[in-house]
DNA sequence: CCGCATCCTCATGGATACTG
DNA sequence: CAGTATCCATGAGGATGCGG
């Protein structure tokens, strides 16, 4: 851990906990499931080694997450805590406030669907008015589908009340844009190009952390 | 700004604008209201001058916070453009849950009233079911007082109905505690003691900037 | 005074190599 | 595979200076 704030502030706590670099994308990856070592080093794109050993260390002896010895304890697993798992709320808030960093779409950086996912997520989470439907745009080869929100679950559908199938085949590129204000529909641009399906879109929207199919083009 | 993430994703790229060192603590301070250049480097307690120099400049780059010149343009001050502001949701989420790390009291840290008004605010901020009340705990020379947020506003009494002033004398040292779970009343820690009244302790309530006649002792 | 810019020192991050 | 060790670049922290 870097330098204390000393500061008796709920915020500046917070961020002696995990407000050093790659603590809270260390949090992200393992809000999609315990991961191992490997896996944290990859999905964080060459992060130091000695840096992702030592943040793993800050972050279990700080109660963020913890090592778990699966299956005869030759492999360590790392997962949240129950604490740690409570970060989710304060990372939608994030991802929700950089919906306007987003719409400039992928440029140089680096994509993987898991993150997309989470951001579908995140502009959903608790964000359904009661009486009220929210909805997530996305571009579909030209046509544009919605994600749903309604208090009786998700779905899928066109604006105009046609079935998706009649808009996505087996092999349509799929653009997914977050909508440049949270849950309105005013305006979508196109975020990053993915090689999917029905299927797979249908597996972000029901489990999210299986990712299986989708991949970058 | 150090170096980017490199990664599309929105909390990637929340952090890359929010995520250097002192950046959100600069931001906490003007969700208060607009600051001076002298008043965020006193507030921020002795944060290298040219680190604050440097962390305003990106964040107006970045369109977090803007500059304002006030009357004849001598004096410069410094405001959350509404982008900025919309900070306020992940932060609240991040003050809420830091209480597991508040609640081992202020020790060496410093204290402004400020941020418990901040973390009051958190503690509440759309944390109140509809049919429910919700409430945090003050410690008074012993006795238990309770702010209550109820979809109608917020009143403070105390636990058995007593009427607050019946605790609250104008000399009596207030203990502000943080609930150990959010909005529980479970167990309650003291956290710092505040010399005030009980016009100073509604002033927390209604207007939670204007903090005057409380001080640390 | 306020609002910075410069300079210097040292802790931290980043990249690579290496080891149980 | 899961880290540790090493070296270098960079950014943080602190003091000081300087123009308006």
């Amino acid at each position: 851990m870097s330098r204390d704030y000393g500061q008796y502030c709920g915020l500046a706590r917070a961020l002696d906990v995990i407000g050093d670099r790659w603590n809270l994308l260390i949090v992200r990856q393992l809000l999609l499931g315990p991961a191992r070592y490997g896996d944290l080093r990859e999905a964080l794109s060459g992060i130091a080694t000695n840096l992702l050993a030592g943040r793993l260390r800050d972050l279990e002896t700080a109660g963020v997450i913890e090592r778990r010895l699966s299956e005869g304890g030759n492999a360590i697993t790392y997962a949240l805590t129950a604490w740690g798992a409570e970060l989710r709320e304060p990372i939608n808030g994030l991802i929700r406030w950089s919906t306007p960093l987003m719409i400039r779409g992928p440029e140089d950086d680096e994509f993987r669907p898991e993150w997309m996912s989470l951001a579908l997520r995140a502009l959903f989470a608790g964000r359904v008015p009661v009486d009220q439907t929210a909805a997530v745009n996305i571009s579909v080869a030209g046509d544009l589908i919605q994600l749903r929100a309604t208090p009786t679950g998700v779905d899928v559908g066109l604006p105009d009340g046609r079935d998706v199938d009649a808009v996505l085949s087996a092999d349509a590129p799929i653009v997914l844009g977050l909508a440049a204000g949270v849950l309105t529909i005013d305006a979508v641009a196109p975020a990053v190009i993915i090689d999917g399906d029905i299927a797979a879109l249908r597996a972000i929207i029901e489990a999210p952390s299986t990712m299986a199919g989708l991949s970058k083009t």
